[in-house]
DNA sequence: TACATAATTGAAAGCGCTTTGGATGTCGCT
DNA sequence: AGCGACATCCAAAGCGCTTTCAATTATGTA
């Protein structure tokens, strides 16, 4: 069923039946009524790719899905597309999503964004000096930046959240709390958010006159056996940390079983701070001790950028270009003053 | 830049430049060259939408992702994608994904079909008596099920691994062991895995004349909360089970937090066996206690899965309509002998 | 040399929709 | 009666691509 066979069907022009649909004024009430009624009856759905071709929109944002034979697949990045998911939905847009090789993303977001598939692109895993900015900027479409790119001009549209001041934050009361050996559990050295970690976690340090050694850092991917295998490492330093900060939950699993085959006991000998992405699997409260957390919903960021993002697209209202969220930090079990020595 | 421009930049027309782009073999291999190395240097790309629409195909699969503001995001989807897309990458395919209301699968799997935006559907979470079915089969589309539909013909195209067979095999492990005393923590009662794997669990204890007593079964979503939660129901039993079957590691979690937190050891006074989709993030071997897993990859399955749509939709060659795998069976410390009363 | 045949290329139709630029009919007023 | 202002509706152009059908040129054969 197409437009020509439900007008004829009707004996209305494709024109009308198309105004009625798509709620233009100029189009009689009871027609209108009409050609709604015979939509239910028939089923019809207009095809998607001839409203593309035609308006040059169809309803649907764009994104990048790193995949490789090894490589694992990223419990953050689900928990980000439910977010998406949920706002989506509300607008019946959906998404386009082009699994790319992780060396490949800045050709193939390129070639998502000409395929003309897409209204508008959404982009994570930002890193520093990211290559996509530039590209992104080139586009003449909407896009915008789940997180920043250290070392760019902050002149695209992001939402990130304020990674530098939560790691801060968590470092000073951790410092408040006595402790001076401290070791910093990150992700992948080239990716925004764990350059800012590190900075929050350096800055707040050097206002004691402490350092963080070349050791007592760890970037790894996020899963729990690096975080088992970091942990490991920083347990055999001579100078023990005695405060952990770690970038994930997930880390923080692996960090903990680490701690545990070693026999000591976290917030009392060791004390850790992990953010929290607010991941449904694994909830800092659940943990046998609950964990003392920088907390912020990545789900709820999900949504957000939806939002702007299918806002944009609708022309539906100008929405802010750069949002920055401060995280909250919620202190449970996982700390405790620092161990005498 | 599209294919009328490109083409009167090279002196060329249309048909010809489209031609020496889709391989057809009456053009010049000269004159592919030269349309080769203008694409190149252009960057042009065939706008996807026209294709679709002259072509009827627009290589991308579709699926309809579950969501809604309350809704949980599922690692298992996750991981499930991260195979899809490994092998849609190696074809240039990508995905439409539609979000929908769970209570609207139905009708946003039609909507779907019926927008001309995808190639071929992928369904999952099949349940039983899969109301998606009878709608597929009148779609003339193709399409690969991810699980089967219980009391529904098996006369359509599915993916599957043997549910019933990995949960009477484990049954049988723990029967051998002395147990006598069961429990199944399942996923939600409605969905076929669920539906089989009490089945397999049912028929092994029937062999020896036990049952499945109706308090010893969970039926609850596959997170690590519903896990504590059932376990500690199980554990005030008056008749405490010695030996828990498990639908998900992610309910293990839960359920060994249980176990610990009643002062129980696992392995010994009770024996766990859990299904193993083997996420990244939640490792067996990982577990403080290994744990005893019937292991199928769902990754794995997802690659599969892409490989027979995309066959199909490019026709190339014949692929088998029903595959069900096998599960492994793979022992670690979670089971032991039943205690002695 | 004349003619069939193969190798290349193009013009134009069409995929299903939106939208511009009329056309037609109605109504209220002078 | 005559005229502008609305309210409705429609024909046809176009979005960017593929593909059928036909035209043109090059090649080989009798």
């Amino acid at each position: 069923m197409n437009l020509k066979q439900l007008s004829q069907l009707l004996g209305l022009s494709q024109t009308t039946v198309s105004r009625a649909l798509n709620g233009y004024p100029e189009v009689n009430e009871a027609t209108r009524e009409r050609v709604l009624q015979a939509v239910k009856e028939t089923g019809y759905r207009p095809n998607k790719a001839a409203q593309r071709l035609a308006t040059g929109k169809a309803g649907s944002i764009g994104l990048v899905m790193p995949t490789a034979p090894g490589h694992q697949s990223d419990v953050h990045f689900g928990e980000f597309l439910a977010g998406l998911g949920e706002e989506a939905v509300r607008h019946d847009f959906h998404f386009v999503i082009m699994p790319a090789d992780p060396d490949d993303e800045v050709a193939a977001l390129r070639r998502l964004a000409i395929s003309g598939n897409v209204d508008a692109l959404f982009v994570a895993y930002m890193r520093g000096h990211d290559p996509r900015l530039a590209m992104l900027k080139s586009l003449s479409m909407p896009y915008v930046v789940h997180g920043r790119s250290f070392g760019s001009e902050p002149d695209y549209p992001y939402l990130d959240i304020d990674n530098e001041g939560a790691f801060y934050d968590a470092t000073r009361l951790l410092l408040q709390l006595g402790h001076t050996r401290f070791a910093l559990m990150n992700g992948p050295m080239h990716l925004d958010f764990a350059i800012r970690r590190k900075n929050g976690v350096i800055s707040a340090l050097a206002e004691r006159g402490l350092t963080l050694e070349e050791g007592c850092m760890s970037h790894a991917l996020m899963t729990d056996e690096q975080g088992l295998l970091a942990m490991e490492h920083f347990l055999q330093l001579p100078e023990r940390p005695t405060a952990i900060l770690c970038s994930s939950t997930v880390l923080a699993l692996g960090a903990i079983r680490a701690v545990n085959q070693a026999g000591l006991r976290l917030g009392e000998d060791i004390s850790l701070i992990a953010h929290d992405d607010v991941l449904p699997l694994l909830k800092p409260e659940s943990f046998s001790v609950p964990l003392t957390t920088t907390r912020s919903s990545l789900r709820a960021a999900g949504v957000r950028i939806a939002q702007r993002l299918i806002g944009t697209v609708k022309q539906a209202g100008p929405f802010p270009d750069q949002e920055l969220w401060k995280t909250e930090l919620i202190v449970r079990a996982s700390t405790g003053p620092a161990p005498r020595p």
